[in-house]
DNA sequence: AATGAATGAGCCTTCATTCAT
DNA sequence: AATGAATGAAGGCTCATTCAT
């Protein structure tokens, strides 16, 4: 019924902007700076609510209430409720992305030259994805199922691929690299089976995910997986 | 040992028995018989209930029109909504081992003293999981979800590490494989790597499991991890 | 629609009989032995239940399960659940005021021909109100209301006109007392302000009960009461 | 932000609030007025609910059906079926309250500089009591035992306690009484006795509250009690 | 833009009672 | 005499959503 966002990439940053086409460009900012701001809180509330009482508990009323905003204001901002928990985990996941890519982007530079090796690579990505849920944990918990079982194939896969193949690519020419490329099967069951386990661990135990066992484990996966398919290609 | 679940009464201490063993001798047989029909006549219902309608369309109300059971009837079998989910779940993970471990032993018979590779292993079990969605496809995800989330980890895990164990296990000795003794973090991760890929594949599209590449890349993810683990050890 | 049993006097020792007429005298002596016997644990797992669990918690479901025996059973022992109630209070009634005329007569001889003042009596009929709620103290409190609530008035009431009686009435001439004939209002005024009173304590703070001030109020609650009627007449 | 009550949520703080003085100024005001009438509405459906169907029969989608608002609504302004209840009962008590001392306050004024003896005072209460009950009797029979039973010792005992003292304390000097002062126990005492006496007689046969020895018996129980303590003192 | 009163279908669960065995 | 499976009306309560203001 209204407005959303667009999906935008990780690194962008005019993320989340959900002003739609109506206003051009030049109509009433002052309206459409206090319309972000509010979108904006609704949102924060939500992440709040959602780590507070769990997806049950996360109800349109109460987020009202959370939010000091009525629930009416709510649906001038949502569509309905889903639209909400949508537009959190969207913005998780580019949390994640983005973050990843960042650190991968540094570490390559730093390590001149030489670039990183996959191993390097793999468990730069790993470590990242394991320490993301540091605070509000159930809330990302939450959302990271969402995601998945989300409608929204299309639009929540492309950014894995995207990431997929970073994790492959070498930066330069180092020899040993030569661009992998993943063919999209494999690369939707590496990227699966890496959420899948830390899924797993974060529902059985949080504790798990700080394991230096548990990260060794997690990277021999993925990279004998790639080592693998780079063989057969 | 298992199906059922607790009768009647949440705080019912008799709960979980099943073996009729400890009834004296032959009394009460015309009742118990009914009573176990009936427990399965409410399984059966709440499984095509649950393919029909979907998590959010399963209600304890609908179970019990679609049973031809009154409500009352059926918190007489369970103790509430979710211990017939539970018995649900537990039931199809069961079915589903059952299976794999009989497939791999038929299989090892067959292929006489030299066994089978690791890779054959792997695929079988893998085959196995892949079809075990035949029917009832939209309950079983539903199903499998749940038993994800399930709290009773120390219930749900137990089977997969001995499942795991299976797998890696060569039944004789081939010169190939010498027991690889799995961690139980590896085996974890092993474990809730293929559950994830196949739960996402699930959601996505389901003749995806179908996909010859598909079963190749799911192999692979497993063997070369099986095998860096062993180089390890 | 059945049994129930016969309502009694407090100090009858054929208590709670309630072999109805079909039974004339003579048949199946062993199975009115076990028919006694049924009844009664079923009415003590009733108190127990009640204690435990409260009149909310008192379902005739859980008292088949408390008791042994099954909800058939009891439903042939009483005709529905209010008579369980019903038995119960009507016991609790009866053990109190058996106490209570128990004392008086002891007391009274144990004084000799001076017999005992007024306030004398007051207070071992205060005292052993008070401490009639010992243990159990739950069940007794519930069986107290419903007794008040009771539709039974005339079989509720006429045993708590006989005490009030005894009350008053000295046991011998003692130059002060010449029986007070209390009439049938005051009677049930001053039955029921200290029935109202120990009610209102039970329910506030059970310590209360045992205040030495709140004995000694409730004795000049009473006493000032009858010396007044005792005036008028 | 104002009357009500807690609504909606069972945890609300904000309960109890009567004042609307908080109200920074002007807004909201159609609003509120019609969320004060709604409660009011509800509280009145409420109480001829009580009075029709027992308090057995006071269901919550019976008082929407009663009230011609729907369940919904309800819930909004109060947090569950109890509120409505304490709400109704509170209402009563303060009704009762107000009048007697209203009554109390007026005859002592006519009274002129003498000011009315003991005795009369506590016709006046007495008399006010027992005349409470005019219609709705069964309504108002409920609501008292509710309020016996709450909780809410602390905010229900307040109230009686100001009010016995009141009854104690002569409005001017007139030789006969210098302000009794009650203690704690003994107002507690004196008050329940009353209740109690009156909640009996309600529930045996409500004529017994208009009988003038029914009402004598009750000024006596009250005035002898203070004469004693008076003594004491 | 914002409000929040109102809705009502529907949820899960309880429990007194019956009756065939 | 005893059993206990079966019943089903009814209960309290939630919550996404609408719409008049």
């Amino acid at each position: 019924m209204e407005s959303h966002n667009g999906s935008t990439r990780a690194t962008d940053p005019a993320h989340m902007t959900d002003a739609p086409s109506k206003t051009p460009a030049t109509r009433r900012v002052p309206a459409q700076a206090r319309a972000r701001k509010t979108r904006e809180l609704i949102l924060e509330a939500a992440i709040q609510l959602l780590e507070k009482r769990g997806l049950r508990g996360f109800s349109t009323n109460r987020l009202a209430e959370a939010s000091g905003f009525s629930v009416g204001t709510i649906y001038q901002y949502f569509g309905n409720k889903q639209d909400v928990l949508d537009a959190l985990a969207r913005h998780e996941r580019d949390r994640r992305l983005a973050r990843s890519t960042k650190t991968l982007t540094a570490r390559a530079k730093e390590s001149g030259a030489a670039g990183l090796s996959l191993r390097e690579r793999a468990r730069i990505v790993v470590q990242n994805e394991l320490r993301a849920f540091d605070g509000r944990q159930r809330a990302r918990k939450i959302l990271f199922d969402l995601q998945w079982r989300s409608k929204q194939h299309r639009d929540m896969d492309r950014p894995l691929k995207i990431f997929a193949d970073m994790l492959v690519a070498g930066q330069v020419a180092d020899g040993e690299q030569a661009d992998v490329h993943l063919g999209a099967i494999d690369a939707f069951v590496l990227t699966q089976a890496v959420a899948g386990v830390v899924r797993a661990a974060l529902e059985r135990d949080e504790h798990m995910l700080l394991l230096p066992e548990f990260e060794d484990s997690l990277v021999e996966l993925i990279v004998n997986f790639l080592e693998s398919r780079r063989r057969k290609a």
